[in-house]
DNA sequence: TATTGTTATACTCTATAACTATA
DNA sequence: TATAGTTATAGAGTATAACAATA
């Protein structure tokens, strides 16, 4: 018996269909700003951390030589920061630029307000329960892979 | 005032998450049978329709000339076929070669696999309630842009 | 020896612009 | 003229492999 079969294919549509229409509106806010999804994805990790090249490799599921031109760009745009870090010789800190934060900053507050048309075709108790039953499918140990 | 502020960014916060976790899971799906996330797609979308190089590309949100390189491809690995529309000498039809109906096939027994983990974390009311939330939040006129 | 980050290289994805053929 | 598709070109994103510096 296959016991990861899905018990609910009608879920599974839900969630492809409202991921890729969410993931849509961001890359293209994304785009308006001139960044790719995966730069918006950087700003948003950086807004509250300072990691190392290999750390934000990990957290974007890239590898370490791909941050490197990624970083460079957004270096040159004056978005991001790279400083050696103080406990290891090898290691390079990276972190949002005054730029890079201001558009974080701006970035977030479109983000609510790109994806309004989909929460506002939700009654306010609707929103809540959706809030609340996307949190707990993505509580710790849910995760695919 | 401005009225397209977000009501909830809580909610916001839970789907932009979500849908990350559910493009990755796909995305690695995808890589898992040397496919991109679009190319992935674009089985999906086929999977029940012919449509026209445009066509496709509308559904996409890609530029045509994006779409010849990307069928290009597909069409040499055996999983999509070409041929001229019969109602207009300019277009080209784009279907789905029988590699590329098995695949697709496949690849959504998989995609109900790969987010099990996702929907299983639900109890069986839950998960209904989710699926009809989604819904409801997908309805025509709530999409973004 | 192992790890950190970079560089070199190659391929895919994507867009813009110019082109051909058809409408 | 306008539309469908392709090609040429260019840039970003990505990975693998090889490398230098540090641990």
């Amino acid at each position: 018996m296959d016991t990861s079969e899905p018990e609910d294919p009608g879920l599974v549509d839900a969630l492809v269909q409202s991921s890729f229409v969410v993931i849509a509106a961001l890359s293209s806010l994304a785009a308006a700003h001139d960044l790719s999804l995966t730069q918006l994805r950087v700003l948003a990790i950086l807004r509250d951390r300072r990691l190392r090249m290999a750390g934000l490799a990990g957290y974007l599921g890239l590898e370490r030589s791909t941050l490197s031109g990624l970083v460079d760009r957004a270096e040159k745009r004056g978005l991001l920061e790279r400083a050696p870090s103080a406990d290891d010789g090898r290691a390079i800190e990276v972190f949002l630029a005054p730029g890079g934060r201001e558009l974080a900053d701006r970035i977030t507050v479109e983000a609510g307000a790109a994806l309004a048309p989909l929460t506002a075709a939700l009654a306010p108790g609707d929103r809540a329960r959706l809030t609340g039953l996307l949190g707990s499918m993505l509580e710790p140990g849910a995760r695919p892979r």
